[in-house]
DNA sequence: AATTCGGGGCG
DNA sequence: CGCCCAGAATT
């Protein structure tokens, strides 16, 4: 029996249920291959059955404010994508006539559906042969074949797909991608996978060589840098708070904070207070303050490790633009932010 | 080709 | 702590 075949049999043996298996609805299959780049199947389940619940067709989504949008994402992370979700939901609608492109040539021109996603949807959806190289297809191909060719690089990249494309059943395309995805992650996963009920165990290279932790072979990421954060909490006597969106290109774009003053390292309440914090609309040249948190809370990203106080500053008077504290939760936030928002006794 | 984009889970 | 996750866009 050939690879395809065994890995078709295994699959449908070993499957979940998964929402977005019992649809061709190419709009629910795009939401749930948006939702689950980078991202693991039980960390977006949920929010794959509230967008569907809450946009159930594309001009439900293509209508939405993108504020809403970030919302109901908030806490997913990679916030790109829900901004480009927004963008191609609004291009179907306007220039498509709601009509969802129906092949993978089209498919990789909307925004945020690069060659995994454009692949996923056509075959999938439309039973276009194309098929799908994503984390979990890179480690079986890797494994199963030898192939040390580290795989976030360009020959990488290509000879992956080329391989792929070469096994994929062409009778069966969208059932083959499940396949060997849903093998990726249940049966060759990353650690500690049990190579001895694996089908494949009598002519995977990796098992025979003992490669099988070695593979695949990923080049190093860049270090981390460390940033430190003081967010200003103002609080008035009727307890309103200045929240503002972060309208600069990069992290957290388009999501709201409370006013942000970063600082080279991390600062006492004495070193805060001489912070010549300027504002246009805010005179605060002599408030008083408190301090949240006094060890910094450190909030993990990929590639930035932010260090974060929070100062309390009573004033008598905030400028027009200020909103009820009451009010915060309905604005899309970070989860740094919204994590303090939730414990913070307003 | 390298970097930037989040947040959570796991060994 | 480092690596991984149904990757894509930008530099």
């Amino acid at each position: 029996m050939d690879f395809k075949d065994t890995l078709i049999i295994w699959y449908s043996a070993n499957k979940r249920e998964l929402p977005w298996r019992k649809t061709k609805n190419p709009y629910h299959i795009w939401l749930s291959e948006i939702i689950l780049q980078q991202t693991q199947v039980n960390q977006g389940l949920p929010y794959y059955e509230r967008f569907i619940a809450q946009y159930p067709t594309v001009f439900d989504l293509a209508n939405a404010s993108e504020t809403s949008i970030l919302k109901l994402w908030q806490g997913l992370g990679y916030y790109s994508r829900a901004r480009n979700l927004h963008t191609s939901a609004k291009l179907i609608v306007n220039e498509f006539d709601g009509e969802f492109p129906n092949n993978y040539k089209d498919l990789i021109k909307l925004k945020g559906v690069g060659d995994y996603t454009a692949s996923a949807i056509a075959s999938f959806a439309f039973n276009e042969v194309e098929a799908v190289v994503d984390g979990n297809v890179y480690r079986v191909l890797s494994r199963y074949f030898g192939i040390d060719t580290p795989i976030n690089t360009t020959a990488g990249i290509k000879e992956f797909k080329s391989l792929a494309t070469s096994l994929i059943d062409t009778e069966q395309p969208a059932t083959f991608n499940q396949a060997i995805m849903e093998f990726g992650a249940i049966q060759c996963k990353p650690k500690n996978p049990d190579c001895s009920i694996c089908p494949l165990q009598d002519s995977c290279v990796a098992l025979e060589k003992q490669l099988v932790e070695v593979l695949p072979v990923k080049l190093k990421k860049t270090k981390v840098t460390k940033k430190h954060f003081n967010y200003l909490v103002f609080i008035d006597p009727h307890k309103n708070t200045l929240f503002e969106q972060r309208t600069k290109k990069g992290i957290w774009q388009n999501l709201y904070q409370f006013p942000l003053v970063e600082s080279e390292r991390s600062l006492n309440a004495e070193e805060f207070h001489l912070l010549n914090i300027d504002s246009e609309l805010l005179d605060i040249s002599n408030f008083d303050h408190s301090l949240y948190n006094e060890a910094d809370i450190v909030h993990k990203l990929s590639h930035q490790h932010l260090y974060t106080k929070f100062w309390i500053i009573e004033v008598e008077e905030l400028p027009k633009e200020a909103i009820p504290t009451k009010t915060l939760t309905n604005y899309p936030a970070p989860v740094l932010i919204s994590d303090f928002i939730n414990e913070f006794p307003f």
